[in-house]
DNA sequence: TTGAACGTTCAGAATTTTCTGAAAGAATAA
DNA sequence: TTATTCTTTCAGAAAATTCTGAACGTTCAA
C-alpha cells in the first residue's frame, strides 16, 4: 500500500469526518485506509502510512473492533495480525448506525423517560416535561423506524430509496385500494 | 426560570449529546435551556443559569443562530435581546439534519466525486476508486432520500414511520397491482 | 457628552482530548 | 531457557478545543 495524493486526500478527509461519526481523527484515518486497501494491513504498516505511533494504532484498532468494523486475519506462517474491513459498504453503514443507536439514542431515551416519570414540581417543570415528552416521542419514532428499515431486505430498501418522495404517491394509492383498511395496521 | 434537578439533568445530558450533533457542550446546554423554557431568555440569564461567562453565551447564541435554531425577540421598552427556539420539535430536527447535510455531506460528496474523476495511477488506486465510488453512491442515495422525505407532508411522514418494516408489504402490494410498471419510475 | 446597559470579539488561560513511547505481556522458535 | 517479534497498556506530553474576561462597540436617556 502506497500513500498517493488521491489516497491521502480520502484518508485525511475521512479523518476529519470520523469525529462526526463518533470516533476521533486517527481512528477515522485508520478505517479509511482499511476500506480502500484491497490487502489486509498490519499494525506497523498502518502506523508508517499515517505517521502515528505504534501505540496509537493499537488503540485505534481496538476502538474499531468495539464497533465491529474490522476483522483480524492471520497469514499462514506469519505471527503478525492483519486487519481489514468486514462486509459491504452497506453493512458498515448499518453497523455504525446500530452502534450509535446503542451508545447515544438508548441512554438519551432512558433519561427522557425517567424525567417523564417524575412529578412536576411547578408550572415551569410541567412545561419542560411536555417538551421533553415531545422530544422523546420523536426520537423513539425515528429510532424504531430506522431499526425496522434495517431489517428490510437490501432490494426493498433500494426500491424504497429510489422512490424518494414518490413514496407519498404509493401511500395514497395503497389507501385507495385498501379502502377502510389502515395500512399502519400492517406494521 | 429556575435550575431544578430535573431541568439540570436534561440540560447537562443534552450538553454531552450536543457534541454528537455538531456543536459543543455549552451550545448544547444553551439550546436545551431554550427548548424547555416557555419564556424567552436573555443572555445574562442564560449565563447565570449555566454558570458560564457572558462572552461564552454570546458565542453560543451566535452558533445556534448560524444553525437557524434560535430566534431573537425584543420586549417593548427593553433594550436586551431575548432568545427562544423556533418552530416545533420536528422543525428543529429537520433544521439540524439540513445543516449537517450542508456542512458534512455536501463537502464529502464533492471530494469523493473529485477522486472519482481522477485517473487511477496503478491497480491499488483503481481498487480504491472502486470503493470510493461505492461509498459515494451510498451517501448520495441516503442524502437524496432523506431530503425527499423532508419534503413529504408531516402526516404522510407519520404514516410512513408508523408503517415501519410494514412498508415492505406495501411495496409488494404496489408491485402486484401496478404489474409491469416499476414503482421506482414514479419517483 | 456622559454614563448606563446591553452586545461582540479575541488573546491567552483552562480544560479536554489525543498521542507517544517506554514498559510489560504473549506467542513462538531454537 | 533465552531471544525475537509481535501486541497492549498507560502515565505524562502534546495538541486541540473551549472558555474567560477585559476591551471595545452601540444605543439610548438625561
Amino acid at each position: 500500500m502506497q500513500m498517493t495524493p488521491m489516497i491521502e486526500s480520502f484518508v485525511y478527509h475521512f479523518g476529519e469526518m470520523g469525529s462526526r461519526w463518533g470516533f476521533n481523527r486517527t481512528v477515522g484515518q485508520i478505517y479509511a485506509l482499511l476500506v480502500i486497501s484491497e490487502q489486509p494491513l498490519c499494525a506497523n504498516e498502518i502506523g508508517d502510512l499515517l505517521g502515528i505511533s505504534r501505540g496509537n494504532v493499537s488503540m485505534g484498532l481496538k476502538e474499531l473492533g468495539s464497533w465491529q468494523l474490522v476483522q483480524v486475519q492471520h497469514k499462514p506462517g506469519e505471527r503478525r495480525e492483519f486487519y481489514h474491513t468486514r462486509g459491504s459498504i452497506w453493512d458498515m453503514a448499518n453497523r455504525v448506525f446500530e452502534e450509535r443507536r446503542k451508545r447515544e439514542m438508548d441512554p438519551t431515551l432512558t433519561l427522557l423517560r425517567d424525567i417523564m416519570m417524575d412529578e412536576a414540581a411547578n408550572p415551569e417543570e410541567a412545561f419542560a416535561q411536555q417538551r421533553i415528552t415531545e422530544i422523546h416521542d420523536l426520537l423513539e419514532n425515528i429510532t424504531e423506524w430506522t431499526q425496522s428499515l434495517q431489517s428490510l431486505s437490501p432490494e426493498k430498501l433500494n426500491t424504497l430509496m429510489k422512490l424518494g418522495s414518490g413514496v407519498g404517491k404509493v401511500l395514497e394509492f395503497t389507501d385507495k385500494f385498501l379502502g377502510k383498511k389502515d395500512p399502519a395496521k400492517q406494521a
